[in-house]
DNA sequence: ATCAAACTGTTTGATATCAAACATAAATGG
DNA sequence: CCATTTATGTTTGATATCAAACAGTTTGAT
């Protein structure tokens, strides 16, 4: 008795479930775009570090729910590539300010069209209006797991709850 | 000249980047539960075996949109807490048919005990009907995702496009 | 002014995931 | 029947991420 389609019960009705198969869906679009040579989280890190210049790495870090220790790795691989630079400012020197090179900018510039036409692309498929509606329902999703987390006083001692 | 809050552009008017957010949140409150002592992904794996007896771990892996390879690890782990068994089919002397043991469908009934309450808090919070929604959206744009990366013919030689 | 606490980046060790290579087993075509 | 192809699970090597520990720096309290 070998079925064609697994059952998936109730799995399919679940917001966790089917949050991560969106994200994988769309992680492997992003990465598997010809034109998009870099991974989406550098394409965050370089928007983030063009829209705010001299940012730290734990403000980083911070600002994608990220580990500030996640993002040494990926910060080596971007300084390696010549797109971004580290400076130690004087008035701190634990930190490190971070700053676009100017090869840096185009490499974000070109990754910013291609983003755009994949935005597009999904908005063809879906519809401006569905687009939006998803936005904003994953915006208030956020909200209620922030709240819940928060609110989650049942544990122990309590437990930091950060951002 | 340190902002309080980095400026973010367009960035959270993506839905890449939220959809993001909103998993690392959900994994972090599913994963921060101290009655749920499993990852999200053992609680799929969990689910489905119990709901297709002697699936196959390559089925198992394609169900969840993981290669095959990252199955062998969390096998592992549910193998060696006595959730699951792997058996050998007599006609079928490659691939490794799955069964929840005793063990693991008490664990599992536990565990969607516990999925149930963070739903129920997730749908408090948010709203039935919005809840609804989101998922109904997550669903096409998974559907749009999947429509673009099989349309996506701009690329050389028509690569595989499973699933 | 000094000492303790907090902050910043890094390192280390753990887990998760992928992709490619591999071994065994099954299916298929001639 | 045999040879080639396909399927299945695993291993290996790479990257991503976290959490804890660490070192240097800054801040704050007394």
């Amino acid at each position: 008795m070998t079925w064609e389609n697994p059952q998936l019960g109730n799995l399919d009705k679940m917001l966790g479930v089917e949050l991560r198969i969106a994200q994988i869906l769309a992680d492997r679009l992003f990465t598997s775009s010809q034109q998009l040579r870099m991974a989406p989280g550098h394409y965050t890190v370089l928007s983030l570090i063009k829209l705010n210049p001299a940012i730290n790495q734990s403000k980083l870090a911070h600002c994608m729910y990220l580990d500030r220790s996640s993002m040494v790795p990926i910060l080596d691989q971007l300084e390696k590539k010549g797109w971004i630079e580290r400076k130690r400012p004087p008035n701190d020197r634990r930190s490190h300010a971070l700053y676009l090179t100017n090869a840096g900018r185009a490499a974000l510039k070109h990754a910013d069209r291609e983003v755009h036409k994949l935005e597009d692309s999904i908005a063809a498929k879906m519809g401006h209006d569905d687009c939006a509606s998803l936005l904003a329902l994953i915006k208030k999703f956020q909200t209620a797991l922030l709240a819940i987390q928060i609110s989650d006083t049942n544990q122990e001692t309590a437990n930091d709850n950060k951002h």
